[in-house]
DNA sequence: GTCTATAGGTAGATAGAC
DNA sequence: GTCTATCTACCTATAGAC
């Protein structure tokens, strides 16, 4: 009865589990070449039995991408709801987009980055909303600096600029040099500011 | 004799014409979604022939790879002579790195900057050392104009961040738009100086 | 829910004729 | 150099037993 649902909650836990591994995967190996059989393996099920918990191997795919950006958007709510004054809400930005992408088992969020052309047509605009949705958040906050003088006025730019910065973090930050995530946040929030 | 030459040069024309080929199909569809028919097909050989060419599909990726890095570092080496003054320099870097990136006809070096994993171990670090050498120049530059204060002065993560913001841009500028490439260039370098 | 077994398709690469 | 023909391997997904 509960087949094929499409939300990414904490449901069964089985499902979950599924998309907690198939994230790891794809941003290690990439989606085309991850096979479904790697996918059972990950947590001890034999490839058919993959298919009792989702239609096809893209459906988890699009499980993996919606799960990285909704939960990182509402952890960016929550951090925006909780910071006093614009500055602070400035560093949220930075801190939770780097720690959602560069954190431990933060998976998800680089997979929906860096997989974009193995989705089919179909279920690309679904995420589109949900990424556009994540993207207004910062653009507000960044309109609100912009007036205050703390950021450059040009902020639509500024914001693809400063998100495609903190995106390409994943093709060079080593998680075992001494850079912590926290700092890099600071730096690179340092870079944006005019002052 | 000349076969599975590894260099890229414009040599017997055959060879370019099918790695020019292969940078589009790459880019469109990604390495792994592209079937060696599909180069085939886009040169008018069937699949067979191709090996008479190239050894495997892999080295035709890191033969386009190679030629996006290797083409854009030149074009930028020439830029930089010719450009008077470090306010100049910087406006090559931006300039030449978006033209090669979002001009007609140019897809090697988007493809240089999104197949990494698509890679084996064994075929990495030969493009690492091309990819440093590009990286080289920019950092040069930055450290020239950080020392006029054009920019800011930790120049390391600039640099990175910079050409994240830059690479991104493929996810989003439209051709077809009211923004042309130059003027994209002009206005991205506006947000990176400190004045 | 998970298993075994396998269908049905397509992938990269090779061999030998021309 | 390119073609035809094909090998071998592996892929996603399904069927039916348990």
């Amino acid at each position: 009865m509960s087949r094929h649902i499409t939300h990414t909650a904490d449901d069964g836990s089985r499902r979950m589990e599924l998309v907690r591994a198939a994230a790891r995967l794809f941003r290690d190996q990439g989606y085309e070449r991850t096979t479904v059989r790697d996918l059972g393996n990950a947590v001890g099920l034999q490839s058919g039995s993959l298919f009792y918990h989702f239609r096809t191997k893209e459906e988890m795919l699009v499980a993996v991408m919606a799960l990285g950006i909704t939960a990182t958007t509402e952890q960016l709510e929550d951090a925006l709801k909780a910071a006093r004054g614009t500055r602070a809400r400035l560093t949220a930005l930075f801190h939770v987009h780097l720690h959602s992408l560069l954190g431990d088992n933060q998976a998800a969020l680089e997979v929906m980055l860096y997989e974009w052309h193995s989705l089919s047509d179909a279920t690309r605009p679904g995420l589109i909303v949900l990424r556009d949705r994540y993207e207004a958040l910062w653009q507000q906050v960044l309109e609100e600096a912009a007036a205050e003088g703390l950021v450059k006025a040009d902020t639509g730019l500024l914001r693809r600029s400063l998100l495609g910065s903190l995106h390409w973090t994943v093709q060079w930050y080593k998680r075992d040099g001494d850079l912590s995530v926290s700092e890099l946040a600071d730096r690179m929030l340092a870079l944006a500011l005019t002052a």
